[in-house]
DNA sequence: CTTGCACCTCACGCGACGTGAGGATGCAGT
DNA sequence: ACTGCATCCTCACGTCGCGTGAGGTGCAAG
């Protein structure tokens, strides 16, 4: 009775060396050692094991492993919704990025791809890094930032014309808005506020309200925003501050 | 012109550290160094780590970026089916591992889970390890293997039984075929087969027809396997694997 | 002239093992 | 009983993609 490192290896796929591995670290050690000092494995050991590699195939780290099977005070199912959303969450970002390649694809397909000098050329006057600097140092190692660089890796420099000019079109709606007299917090502006969201949504990254609300305070406490947006029209950063909290607002009603 | 190692780093969204060991690997060395020796990197070295990080993304190792992104013979496209390949291999996985947490939770909430003791009860007499460490010899590396296990993880008792039943089915039901003196390559016995598949695939892992064949000749050839299904009855091992053999050529026609 | 920041070069650490080196043991055949 | 040879043992260093200091330099502002 007892099984044999090699044995136990083979009859769970892995190496010798990783049975080896999980003794020194204590993750598992065998219940028994032949008189020669060699490893024996017990059944209860093996299903140790099986439990050991059915986390580690979760992507649990070793020493989690150890913490989740060893402490009876913790629930599994917890465990399991927790590594369930962890799943999903890859699943997600994975299916991101294989539409982000099929875009790229599908922009190669059309033939004219985009050189990085003309993704560059498309913003003109303003340098794009400067912005992308900055969102970088404040969202940096969020998710949104992430999906923004990916997706607009595939961006052609149609797709970037189209993308500025759907902000300039939101621009001047926004500037004659102001001349009409209406207010910020009015349903017009906030609906506009509202388009300046889906458009950042639609093109670079899930923009949430919260964000929005983020970035409307960036452009008014950010000089390079600020002074870029009141060059379209005096005032209109604060007035855009105002009418993106408000959408915001009236989005989520309570608190945060 | 040209950027430090913080602004890039800051732009691109990655660490000094990470622009250092680029550098240190040749990855990505800058294209100068300012006089008192600091990183200089200009617009083509952006580029690069723009692509670069890409892959990263898309989960290549560091060395086969380098490869990609300097091979001036490989055409992007063909990358790009591979990277979109390689994604959606990856999202196939998640969602396998995933749909076995959604069991095993499931396995939770319908109250009594099996213990690994229970799991060898349902065998009697004839001991799983035995196959286990056999298919796992032959398995071991492949990815039908690691979702078998990943599979069978969850399984109940009930399940067992029934994966045991469905497995007695079949082999009553050839061994008839057998009594009826109906041929191995006959349209019954071909079916029979397929239905032998069907139940590894629904029940284990998606066992291909190449795999199905393999498993055809260690029927014959594992003295373990023959005379466990001999004892069935006398020939069924030759038997089947006439018939397995017949299907897989009925389904894939050319080769291989 | 100090302060402070961003930069530099070592160089060790980690996590989960891979990969030998060098030696002891177990089992089969002769 | 002897000879192989596979399997086992214990060090112990290598790998990958960086993280994380340690200790020193360059440069502008106060």
């Amino acid at each position: 009775m007892g099984h044999s490192v090699g044995q136990v290896a083979a009859f769970a796929g892995v190496t010798v060396r990783t049975l080896h591995h999980y003794d020194e670290i204590g993750l598992l050690s065998p219940s028994g050692r032949s008189h020669a000092g060699h490893r024996r494995y017990e059944d209860a050991d093996l299903d140790r094991l099986q439990q050991i590699l059915y986390y580690r195939e979760l992507g649990f780290p070793l020493d989690e492993i150890a913490v989740l099977i060893s402490d009876p005070e913790a629930d599994p199912m917890e465990h399991l919704r927790r590594q369930h959303s962890v799943l999903t969450e890859r699943i997600e970002r994975l299916r991101k990025m294989a539409a982000a390649v099929e875009r790229a694809m599908e922009a190669r397909k059309l033939g004219i791809n985009l050189t990085p000098e003309e993704k560059f050329e498309v913003f003109g006057d303003h340098d794009p890094e400067q912005y992308a600097e900055e969102v970088e140092q404040r969202w940096g190692r969020t998710e949104a930032y992430r999906e923004s660089q990916l997706r607009t890796a595939s961006y052609t420099k149609e797709d970037w014309l189209r993308v500025q000019a759907e902000a300039d079109d939101i621009n001047t709606r926004i500037a004659a808005l102001m001349d009409s007299g209406a207010e910020p917090m009015s349903e017009a502006a906030m609906d506009l506020a509202e388009e300046h969201r889906q458009h950042i949504c639609r093109n670079f990254y899930d923009c949430t309200h919260h964000i929005h609300s983020c970035i409307a305070e960036m452009f008014v406490n950010d000089e390079r925003f600020t002074t870029n947006i009141d060059a379209i029209k005096p005032g209109m950063a604060a007035f855009m501050r105002a009418a993106m909290l408000a959408n915001a607002a009236r989005a989520l009603p309570e608190g945060s």
